[in-house]
DNA sequence: GATGAATGAGCATTCATTCAT
DNA sequence: GATGAATGAATGCTCATTCAT
């Protein structure tokens, strides 16, 4: 087995044991056993047990970001839906792919130390802005209605966030094609029926 | 000092500990120093350290139970939107008097263990469900569009977390009726100007 | 047991296992085992394994500093010859007395690391410059011959020390009361016979 | 290159590594990386890292002892004098040439456990016994004055020592030449000047 | 012979909890 | 009830040595 392979074999050990007890109750003993490796060898290919950790985030972080194009709101196919539905389908299928990575940033991550929130705080942020920046686009185009983008980009941000994490992570069991029409059509255009829609959110 | 009152400022204590360095990294010593009491004093009032965690935890979620009240889609005032408005008020002013417990609610206690991320997802899915029997009395009485009201339900959830987050721990700074106005806007409209609303929603 | 006793006891037994083994091959399980204490309750009366050891180095070399006197050269007993005898004995009954700690320092506290090595040779180094001090009043009063009187003192630092740790440590088995004579009259006048005493160191 | 000159680089890399940072802290790897060979080629050439400080230890007193010549008593040049001075002068020369292994030697050989403590105290012994047998002759010829030549000899001993550790490891300067003949002036006849020597001495 | 990846025994330290006073 | 000294289980990491290639 070459250096990658291994290198990568601990990290899918670690992602499981992490995933499963989390990062405190997770021990090295629990990674290395389950790797098949000797205790020293873990040593060998992570500094520490932070160190994997980190790195199973990070790498994860990336294909998040990498999974999120920026729409391009020219007219013409695939259109500006398509390409919000492409997005968030993306992004979904990645999650349901890697469930466990999933709860390692949504759970396990949360709160470890002030270093790592201020890491996911910044992960969060930069997702916020591209969805702040696609808000502030459509406002250029007369797309999206005068709002604070900052702040409905938290939002945006939020709602995805507590769905992929319940469709994931907590059992939550609904059709990938559902979920992504039923977010799109709350994103754009709210909660109200037609008749009251201009009429009851400008009260 | 009677039993009540020093089992309080133990509690005052351990919600600024637990706050201010997460569940692990927060020592029994630390929480007694502050609270200037003895070691053992602390074992007289509560079991153990996750216990006084947990009841933390708990009388927090009751308080915002009761600052969510059912709302009352009769005719007459207040409006249904002022009534989510009040609402979405309550639980704002609850975080931001309470920004300790915020972060421990929606940082320290994530992940901690499966009891207690049970217990959270309890938490939050009794949230989710109230919010979604608003929105199936609202489909009842026409006003809430056909939809997923589960789903509409936890994304809406979703949205709350993280601007409550972002105000009252990671330092967002916002008007406070400017949040509950674009939230409500945004929850119950969407984001997309009107000219397109229904249009390009319906796509 | 108050604190002060139990804190020496735990000092003798680190003394005791220290001088056994040495630094490195004493263990904190060894030193709590014949202190009779939890490998905790260690660590409430001393920061680390290396703290209590320098503590025991720190008080060892400042009962040699007590037991050193600075030599009145004025007439009158106790002579000259007889308060350097003094010094001597004292410093070696001392030694006799603590034959741990004389191995703690003369043994295994060389070498251990390069700030415990500046520390012993600053002791050395203060011992050697009382006795350069005292080779330098005999030069004023013409009692001590033109030397380079820092060398002297080195020179006798290192007779001294040798004598002491064969003597308290390695085994050699010799009368108090001769070996004060001898070191004396070899450090006074060398090892020549009298005819040849002046002629020769002279050549 | 071959067998013997690989053993060398191997050897002059230790004998470095040990002297900057002591047995404990010197780590097989320092070694090999110093020496420039893979981590198991040094066990091709030595059973273990004690064993190479061993053999590095051993080979310099077998150094020493060849340095120390035994002192021919009878007349003609070189007197006696000078051949004491050369004595000193070429275990001095050998020590300022070779200050990393004096440095082994006096520092970080000892203590380190119970065998080679035996072995450095056999090492003293040896030199001791060489120079009590050089008093002891001296004392037949009537050179040397009546006294405990063993007690004697260890004074001179740790002198020399002393002496020799200052100048080759803790940075004390001084000239060659002057120490040997301070040393030896020292050794001879004391630190009293005429008019006391034999006086004060057998007070 | 040379390599260097793999091994795993070994250990200082922390800290939640207990209990004698 | 209050105290705080004592407890001891638990764990991440190091590094000398081995051995398959």
């Amino acid at each position: 087995m070459d250096r990658e392979a291994r290198r990568r074999s601990i990290l899918a050990a670690a992602r499981d044991v992490f995933s499963d007890k989390g990062y405190h109750a997770a021990k090295v003993e629990d990674i290395v056993s389950r790797a098949g490796i000797a205790r020293g060898t873990f040593y060998l290919y992570f500094t520490d047990k932070r160190a994997i950790f980190e790195e199973l985030l990070d790498s994860f972080t990336v294909r998040i970001y990498d999974a999120v194009k920026v729409v391009d709101p020219r007219e013409g196919p695939p259109s500006v839906f398509d390409q919000l539905a492409a997005n968030v389908g993306r992004v979904l299928d990645l999650a349901l792919a890697e469930r466990g990575l999933v709860k390692l940033l949504l759970t396990h991550a949360v709160g470890l130390d002030p270093t790592l929130d201020a890491k996911l705080l910044a992960f969060y942020d930069e997702l916020a802005t591209q969805i702040e920046r696609s808000l502030a686009r459509g406002q250029a185009m007369r797309l999206v209605r005068p709002c604070d983008a900052r702040m409905l980009a938290l939002a945006l941000l939020g709602a995805m966030k507590e769905l992929i994490y319940r469709t994931a992570v907590a059992g939550y069991d609904v059709d990938r094609q559902r979920l992504i029409d039923e977010l799109l059509r709350f994103s754009l255009g709210g909660v109200l029926a037609e008749p009251y829609a201009r009429h009851t959110a400008v009260a």
